[in-house]
RNA sequence: GCCGAAGUGGCGGAAUGGUAGACGCGCCGGUCUCAAAAACCGGUGGGGGCAACCCCAUGUCGGUUCGACUCCGACCUUCGGCACCA
């Protein structure tokens, strides 16, 4: 890739230069646009008769820029909502900005613009660039999550679920980045690094706010209502939740004459209870400093201190060499009377099942590489098919029949399993149990540029929440934004100091901001009724409106946004806030697009395509057209500069067919055959794009229209059709291409004498007679090898067609001097002669 | 390492198990022009043949089938996701 982006830009414009355009598209574009908007063409009614459709884009965050990735999303998309319109619905296609979040705060940081004054004019600079879509966005439904009308329903939620007990804070180990200076979510920490600016991260211990999204696992991992979502998806938030059911069982320590008498650790191999030979415990757990001799302490806390050094991104590799440390204790395996040692080690983490571990190395390989390193027994207990008794390579994670194993000797060890958790939970040692991966969601955010949660803390009266009538809690507009680890609010006294709602002595506020995904979590409830000033939303409006038809947005939200977003619902619906239990009832991932060298478009590497210039020259109707043809919607693909001259000469011959005079057709006599293939390509081609728009398969469907273009030229130049045939045919294909290509179609609709607009016609129908071919290619086949074609009527019997085929001579040439076994024959497709 | 998706002309891509390469880009040839651009018309997977035609070809190797880009198995490559979760 050329280094050179200044000449490249000229060099691209002078690539766009080889069409030479035969209308004004640019001229169409603003003339359009203009109107729909003076006659708030796209304004949607709630009184409606007609069925609702909500077609719902992820918002964009305002970084300043639409760049053609937001094309990409948001073009393809307002086709098909267009193409639900037509097709009769109501449709709310809405548009607002994720406004809150951390480069507003970074921009005030570095460049010493305040956060509001860099957002909002980011805002105003991206909707001049988003109303050059040409979409049917509704304005006066626009949210902004950083203004308080939005956000003091976060805080008006935030207190719902805090009276429900799914908020609480607790202390906790976080994620934290340490150039960011906050705590990230689970979900923002992306191989070690901070999603944000790729900083290793650490832990730190701090008290933090959370959502207790566990408490809906089961919920969430229920995806019967999403047979519309892909199934990748579905599978992430399954893998993410990551239930495992097993056992929590405890181990004996009460010789170490503690108040607590025992360990509890989870399994899932409770199988294998009697192949532990030592236990092991995450260095945070609150054991450790009571169970570490007085010999060992110097170890162990240089352990510990290492442990909280390491950054995840080495603890958490699975590269890394499982170590640990000896504490001096033992605990007794009360299945066996065992005397086991107690370790610590920082591959057990304290965040996951209890934060302790049983060991069994000859049943799991991490156990294992632990037992070898430290040079504990190995006993197997699950023998492997065909065992002799010899020691193990590596951990047997397979199954087999029970040994060593006392009671359950000879068992399978699935029989073992549930056997062994009878008894187990008969001694009340332990009870059958379900971990999940997942963890509560954390939404404390040491930032300035958020949701203030609306919490006020009491030295009389502990936590208390801001009263409901005292929302919002506004961010004051002059804080300082140094980053210090701390929020910067808690440096502004003002904002700091109050009064307790309880008892009324002086108190003082939470400090921290919610995560934007909060905000996101609901923000298509609040379209339905953006301006609703007694709740987050309408209830009326949100039973009338949700939940959201279609759903598009890319696949990396997959166990973020996508799933904050379905927590949330469930739990509105638990409130009684609402009556549906999912969000977005079908989802569709739009690929990425890709730069013209396949890779991926960033700034550095200077292969970014501005979208801005090319609609200033090609006009948006080209832009969105080509961005739909590239390819499957779902796949991406890489811009190409010259590639967009297809679609702009084919929109050029759109104007042209569309300018001709019909009535010059009468000229000529008509041919019936030419007109009745015209009608059948017409109606294939309405089909075609029906079934393809609906489908989100618009490059296939642009391609049908273009070939109907081109049969229309031909028709046209031979002057085979009579005018009337010739009328309808143009009128149908520009409202096919309507909600493709809104601006020139919507031009060409005034210009052939229409009043009022094609995008409130309704979208064509055909009728399969009519699309149904006459005369077929009958393939002939010979052992599956094509040999002729035969031009034959359509709805040929086998007998004929077989007949036909053994008569031709290019067959006659392959079968000859063999015998004709049988004959296999497709009705309208083929006919295949087997020989020998 | 595990899970998932994808590999088709020079390029983007099309094909309910039934004509591989629709549509478009690019390229080649022609028309128009003093010339070029644009536009329009025609051609364009590889190999062989004067030709009619024939052979080969959808990442690789096998399999199922009358017939496989499509279904099954193994492998290779690319791209996503997860990655000590006991």
């Amino acid at each position: 890739m050329a280094s050179c982006g200044q000449s490249e830009v000229t060099g691209m414009a002078t690539i766009h230069r080889h069409v030479e355009l035969r209308y004004d598209p640019v001229a169409l574009d603003k003339k359009w646009q203009e109107r729909w908007e003076r006659d708030g063409h796209h304004r949607v009614s709630d009184d409606d008769p007609r069925p609702k459709w909500y077609e719902l884009v992820m918002y964009p965050y305002p970084s300043g820029d639409l760049h053609i990735g937001h094309w990409y999303h948001y073009a393809p998309a307002d086709c098909h909502a267009r193409f639900k319109r037509m097709q009769g619905y109501n449709v709310l296609h809405p548009m607002g900005f994720d406004a809150f979040g951390l480069p507003a705060e970074n921009a005030a940081i570095s460049r010493g613009i305040h956060p509001q004054t860099w957002t909002m004019s980011n805002i105003e600079y991206m909707r001049g660039q988003l109303r050059s879509i040409g979409a049917i966005y509704d304005w006066d439904r626009e949210i902004v999550t950083c203004l308080p009308e939005y956000y003091r329903w976060n805080q008006w939620l935030f207190l719902k679920l805090y009276q429900q007990g799914l908020a609480y804070r607790a202390k906790a180990p976080v994620v934290w980045c340490p150039s960011c200076n906050t705590v990230l979510a689970n979900e923002q920490a992306v191989n070690g690094n901070c999603e944000r600016c790729d900083t290793p991260i650490t832990r730190r211990d701090l008290e933090q706010w959370f959502l207790r999204i566990t408490d809906y696992a089961d919920r969430l991992l229920d995806f019967n209502n999403l047979t519309d979502w892909p199934q990748n998806i579905l599978t992430m938030q399954h893998n993410w939740i990551g239930r495992s059911e097993g056992v929590e069982i405890s181990f004996d320590i009460s010789s170490h004459g503690l108040e607590v008498k025992e360990i509890s650790t989870f399994t899932t191999r409770i199988d294998t209870i009697f192949g532990v030979t030592f236990l092991v415990l995450a260095p945070e757990h609150p054991l450790v400093p009571l169970l570490t001799t007085g010999e060992q302490s110097g170890q162990v806390e240089a352990y510990i201190a290492k442990a909280r050094q390491t950054s995840d991104i080495d603890r958490l590799s699975t590269e890394t060499e499982k170590t640990g440390v000896f504490l001096g204790a033992y605990a007794v395996n009360r299945l066996n009377g065992e005397r086991l040692p107690i370790f610590i080690g920082d591959y057990v983490l304290i965040t996951y099942g209890t934060g302790a571990v049983m060991g069994v190395p000859a049943h799991d390989s991490r156990d294992f590489v632990f037992a070898q390193k430290y040079r504990l027994p190995v006993r197997i207990v699950v023998a492997p098919i065909s065992w002799d008794g010899s020691e193990l390579a590596e951990a047997y994670l397979g199954d087999g029949f029970m040994t060593n194993s006392g009671p359950y000797e000879g068992m399978t060890n699935e029989e073992g399993k549930e056997a062994i958790a009878d008894d187990i939970e008969k001694n009340a040692w332990g009870k059958r149990a379900v971990s999940y991966r997942l963890r509560d969601w954390l939404i404390s955010r040491q930032r300035y540029w958020g949701t203030p949660i609306p919490m006020i803390f009491c030295d009389h009266c502990g936590i208390v929440p801001v009263p409901e009538e005292d929302l919002p809690v506004l961010l004051p507009p002059d804080a300082e934004f140094k980053p210090t680890g701390e929020s910067p609010l808690a440096a502004h006294q003002g904002f700091l100091n109050t009064r307790c709602p309880k008892c009324a002595g002086p108190a003082r506020r939470e400090t921290d901001t919610m995560d934007t995904f909060f905000d996101s979590s609901w923000y298509m409830l609040r379209y339905v009724s953006p301006e609703h000033s007694d709740g987050p939303f309408d209830p009326g409006k949100a039973l009338e409106w949700l939940p959201v038809d279609q759903y598009t947005g890319g696949a990396e939200h997959a166990v973020m946004h996508l799933f904050y977003a379905r927590f949330f619902i469930k739990a509105l619906n638990d409130m009684g806030l609402i009556n549906f239990d999912e969000p977005f009832s079908r989802l569709f991932n739009q690929g990425v697009i890709l730069a013209e060298d396949h890779a991926r478009m960033s700034k550095s590497r200077g292969n970014v395509v501005d979208p801005d210039e090319i609609v200033g020259e090609l006009g948006a109707d080209a832009v969105r057209c080509f961005l739909m043809f590239i390819g499957p919607w779902d796949q991406g693909g890489p811009w190409s500069a010259v590639g967009i001259n297809g679609v702009s000469r084919w929109l050029n011959r759109v104007w042209d067919i569309l300018g001709r005079d019909p009535d010059d057709l009468q000229k000529h006599p008509t041919d019936p055959q030419a007109v009745r293939a015209t009608m059948r390509q017409l109606h294939q081609t309405i089909r075609k794009c029906h079934n393809d728009l609906e489908r989100f398969k618009f490059n296939t469907a642009i391609a049908a229209l273009m070939e109907l273009t081109n049969h229309l030229n031909k028709v046209w130049a031979e002057a085979a059709i009579d005018p009337a045939t010739w009328r309808e045919c143009v009128e149908k294909f520009l409202l096919l291409l309507a909600p493709i290509a809104p601006h020139i179609t919507e031009e060409l609709w005034e210009m052939s004498g229409h009043s009022g607009s094609i995008h409130r016609q309704d979208f064509p129908t055909w009728d399969d007679e009519s699309a149904a071919e006459e005369l077929i290619t009958l393939v002939v086949q010979v052992n599956g090898k094509v040999r002729d074609r035969l031009e034959v009527p359509a709805d040929i019997e086998e007998a004929a067609a077989q007949e036909l085929a053994l008569a031709s001579a290019k067959v006659k040439s392959f079968t000859e001097g063999k015998s004709v076994s049988r004959t296999i024959y497709v009705p309208g497709r083929l006919i295949n002669v087997v020989v020998e």
